[in-house]
DNA sequence: TGTACATCAGTGAACGCGCGTTCACTGATGTAC
DNA sequence: TGTACATCAGTGAACGCGCGTTCACTGATGTAC
């Protein structure tokens, strides 16, 4: 193939990031091959090793990077916190977003990987740095909805409801109580 | 080593299974291999396959070992609903509890794999059987507790709310962020 | 009850395969004059 | 602006390794008499 300019370089690593982002969301960090991602994005995986230090450390990229997609979208509903809470509840507890993990949220997508890989893997702080944004957001939302000294904690349990009822809708999906749970939850939460 | 009895054989198949339910809750069903479920149990993996048709089969297999043990945990507690509810989300939020996978609950340490795996897989529908099941008993807590129409949708809410913070303070872990999940989680539902 | 033999649980080696990572090489890009 | 050459992004083959699965074999267990 021969030397590619700097600025095609330079969109070829933010691609795999991209396509790692996905895959590893959709089939785990174990199971998507060095090879997977860059054949991806239209690369052999022998220059892996020029763009990133590791297998690992990509993974705290793809991370970062799907972090970086759940926040834009959340602040990409109304500026009224009530109507922003109720769009990403629904869009949250939907089936399309259970079907979809590769485009779906991060905390969820990421979450067996985080849990199982060292305490100062790439992956761990980028997951944990995300978690704390997105808590962060939702609390905006909590306190300007309802107000209170106990914001922060009714983002935790809120956030903890939905990434519950995502993960087991997924673990679950093909029978109907897949659908059941995010019926339920959707439908408990929006009444809250 | 020659031929064992009858009776031992049937012993090794049983702490092969349990072996596996504990790793793959601990690492996930990729990250273990046959031959680390036959050596946990002190026998070499040649003989894997007269027990057990494939690796798919085991995974089963153990997470419907893994449920069985849950199930029994649920009811060990008291015979009243309100204080089995209150013991249970207890133990279920409990550093030790995020820090044991391999013992702990099967719907958070087997929701990744069940989520990526075919919807006819055998864990597939061991984990949704084995849901079912918890959620058929945490509904009776509900309905003995409150009483009401909505049981069964509390029920949901209340299992996604657990395993969501479950999943998330594992995912965190070694963070104060994952401490304070499971505090507030904890003393949400307890004061609900 | 004792003996002869068939059964079969477990062993250890092997199979083809894909993994993460390394490296010599290619040739277009980027730079120095 | 044009030329000569150094840089380095990406290729393709190779490395050692562990995977799921298969199989010929061993020898104690189970059974038939």
């Amino acid at each position: 193939m021969g030397r590619v300019s700097r600025a095609e370089a330079a969109k070829h690593r933010e691609e795999v990031v991209t396509s790692a982002a996905r895959l590893f969301r959709e089939r785990g960090v174990g199971a998507v091959s060095v090879q997977d991602v860059s054949a991806a994005v239209g690369l052999t995986h022998g220059g892996f090793y020029k763009n990133f230090a590791s297998k690992e450390a990509l993974a705290g990229l793809a991370a970062t990077d799907a972090f970086g997609d759940d926040l834009e979208r959340m602040v990409a509903g109304t500026s009224d916190a009530a109507g922003a809470r109720d769009a990403l509840l629904v869009e949250y507890l939907r089936a399309g977003h259970r079907d979809a993990p590769g485009e779906g949220c991060a905390l969820t997508g990421f979450a067996a990987d985080s849990a199982r890989t060292g305490d100062e893997s790439p992956l761990r702080r980028s997951y944990t740095e995300g978690a704390k944004a997105i808590l962060a957001r939702l609390e905006e939302y909590q306190d300007e909805r309802d107000g209170g000294t106990d914001s922060r904690a009714r983002a935790i349990v809120e956030l903890a409801t939905m990434v519950g009822a995502l993960t087991l809708a997924r673990a679950t999906a093909g029978d109907p109580l897949s659908d059941e749970i995010l019926d339920s939850v959707r439908a408990a939460l929006l009444s809250r």
